[in-house]
DNA sequence: GCCG
DNA sequence: CAGTACG
DNA sequence: CGGCCGCTACTG
């Protein structure tokens, strides 16, 4: 094995898709930023590049606005082997997204003034790997799948899973699926919406292309016959909540985009941006769950909730590591300051705001000089605690008293720890109790946790702080803090009160995450229905303003798997809801 | 920010 | 009502 | 362009 002269990072082996090729970039320098970063992509993908026109070039890659002729005038030839490739320099980009080398002589990738040799390769001078030149598209893809799977592997992910995702993707590979149709067909409330007749046409499953999105057919790098491949994404799997999320893996490959996309969602959230800030979420949630490291911008705009924009930041990040916008945005110190007083309990970004703008510069400041709300002030005084995270062990410590409590009032009561703590996070950032009762309706169990429960523990110490209380109606809730026996630090405790028949719904809302939680009542829509922390309903008719509305038709609320088979989500178990 |  | 909070 | 979760719930 020889070492390579150049230090640039590379992909690991199994994805070094130009692995034994020689690319000889025109012009061959990298003088012009963009080809620099095709070179360097290049070389990360297993290709070595040549300085020199020698024998050993397979590859020709030209600049997309030059033409052969230019080629051959410079380098003083009449004409280059039939061994070599003149491609385009799109050939790179398309081979890199679709993780296997492309045909070569593909319309796509013809250069200006080139005519490729009839099928008169020689066998031998020919790279081994291009054996796969002949195989279609959908084939490659196959393939590339593989990869995929050989990845998820390394990630020991388990075997079931494996066999899950490639059952399941391969199947929708081969047949050439409906999977719209049956969206709408196996939708149970769907039948009084006749189905979009547009919404069954390839048109729609393309809007997910990144390629049509580009419009013009002559410069754009479609690959005709890969449209079963695009057709991939239907609908259905663009929520989230139809994937398994197990948060953010040690190796992820994506982890400096998310990092950093993340870092610019806290900033629009500071800015008070929310929603360029939840986009940017979105797409780092869709990166997070990415097996495989995303290069360039056309492979990123391929994914869910990625647009051009954000691609282009992807493809940014991915070969610097870093993304200048954020650097220019971080630098700015007034954020630092709101960010602090954002985190108070009780303050949001118009409260945060108003604190800088009147001059504070620290939270004793704040104490001192502004008018505080009582929850503010609790807030303030235990800043540290309440954004501090609590480990594993101590939420059950807490979840012992209060249930040990509970039950010395009425045994027939049961709690189940929610939030992170139920979806297996070794620490949380609060404690969410759902407490319930067999047959069981809310002004008994308001009754017995707002009027007797709360008041014995605020008694006994464990309770110090009351945020919210319920107050009329059904809903109930309880937001406070709480303390152990022994320690000063209070943590934040949220209670929720669900009546038996609400439990199912109660679990989804109180298990969350969030992200999972919106995604699953953004499906839900699409379907006609509506989901809450109560239920799941159809016939909902939203109201206009003040005009009276229908809560509609209540479908399920009591049972959790029941609900995700309504919606047609597989079953998420509750740490398999990390978005 | 993305999406329809 | 706006603001803030909950997952 | 407008929607982006909840006819969420609670506070002041």
């Amino acid at each position: 094995k020889r070492k390579r002269r150049n230090m640039a990072k590379q992909v690991p082996e199994d994805q070094q898709i130009f692995k034994g090729l020689h690319f000889y970039f025109f012009p061959n320098d990298d003088k012009n930023p963009a080809r620099k970063m095709r070179i360097a992509k290049a070389i990360e993908f297993g290709a070595q590049w040549e300085r020199e026109m020698n024998k050993n070039i397979t590859h020709v890659v030209v600049d997309k606005l030059m033409q052969y002729p230019t080629v051959l005038k410079y380098l003083k030839m009449n004409s280059l082997p039939n061994s070599v490739h003149v491609v385009s320099e799109i050939y790179l980009s398309e081979c890199i997204s679709y993780h296997a080398l492309l045909n070569v002589g593909q319309p796509q990738f013809r250069v200006k003034g080139y005519v490729a040799p009839e099928h008169s390769d020689d066998p031998a001078t020919a790279a081994p790997t291009f054996s796969i030149n002949s195989v279609k598209p959908l084939e490659l893809k196959l393939a590339d799948e593989k990869i995929i799977l050989r990845q998820l592997a390394r990630q020991e992910i388990s075997e079931e899973e494996i066999s899950l995702e490639s059952a399941t993707s391969v199947a929708l590979l081969l047949q050439d699926s409906d999977p719209v149709e049956d969206f709408y067909r196996q939708s149970p409330v769907n039948a009084n919406r006749p189905a979009d007749p547009q919404a069954t046409t390839t048109e729609e499953f393309d809007s997910g292309s990144p390629i049509m999105d580009e419009g013009s057919e002559t410069d754009s790098a479609v690959i005709p016959t890969n449209q079963p491949i695009i057709k991939r994404q239907d609908i259905q799997t663009k929520f989230r909540c139809m994937h398994k999320h197990i948060g953010d893996q040690p190796g992820n490959p994506n982890a400096a985009a998310t990092t950093i996309l993340q870092q610019m969602a806290d900033y629009y959230s500071q800015t008070g941006d929310e929603w360029p800030a939840k986009a940017y979420r979105k797409a780092t949630g869709t990166l997070s769950n990415h097996p495989t490291k995303v290069w360039t911008k056309d492979e990123a705009l391929a994914l869910p909730h990625i647009g051009k924009r954000l691609a282009q930041k992807i493809e940014e990040i991915a070969f610097t590591n870093h993304l200048r916008r954020l650097h220019k945005v971080i630098a700015e110190p007034a954020d630092a300051l709101l960010r602090t007083f954002m985190k108070v309990y009780g303050a949001g970004f118009a409260k945060a705001s108003e604190w800088v703008n009147q001059g504070h510069k620290t939270l004793d400041e704040v104490v001192e000089k502004a008018k505080l709300s009582d929850n503010q002030r609790v807030g303030i005084k235990h800043y540290a605690d309440f954004n501090a995270r609590i480990p594993r062990e101590e939420v059950a410590q807490h979840a012992d008293i209060i249930r040990k409590s509970l039950h010395k009032i009425d045994p027939a009561f049961e709690v189940i720890v929610g939030g992170s703590y139920r979806r297996g996070s070794t620490q949380s950032g609060d404690i969410d109790w759902i407490v319930t009762c067999p047959n069981t309706g809310p002004a008994h169990l308001r009754a017995v946790v707002i009027d007797k429960l709360v008041p014995r523990l605020t008694e006994s110490g464990f309770l110090v702080a009351s945020f919210a209380t319920t107050s009329r109606g059904s809903e109930s809730k309880w937001h406070g803090a709480s303390c152990l026996t022994g320690s000063t630090i209070w943590r934040r405790l949220d209670l929720f009160l669900v009546p038996s028949n609400e439990l199912g719904a109660a679990l989804i809302y109180f298990t969350g995450d969030t992200v999972f939680n919106r995604s699953l009542r953004l499906l839900a829509n699409t379907k006609g229905l509506r989901l809450n922390q109560r239920g799941l309903y159809k016939d909902v008719i939203r109201g206009r303003r003040h005009i009276k509305s229908s809560k509609g038709i209540l479908v399920e609320a009591k049972d959790e798997r029941r609900i995700f088979e309504i919606l047609r989500v597989p079953w998420r178990p509750p740490e398999h809801r990390i978005c």
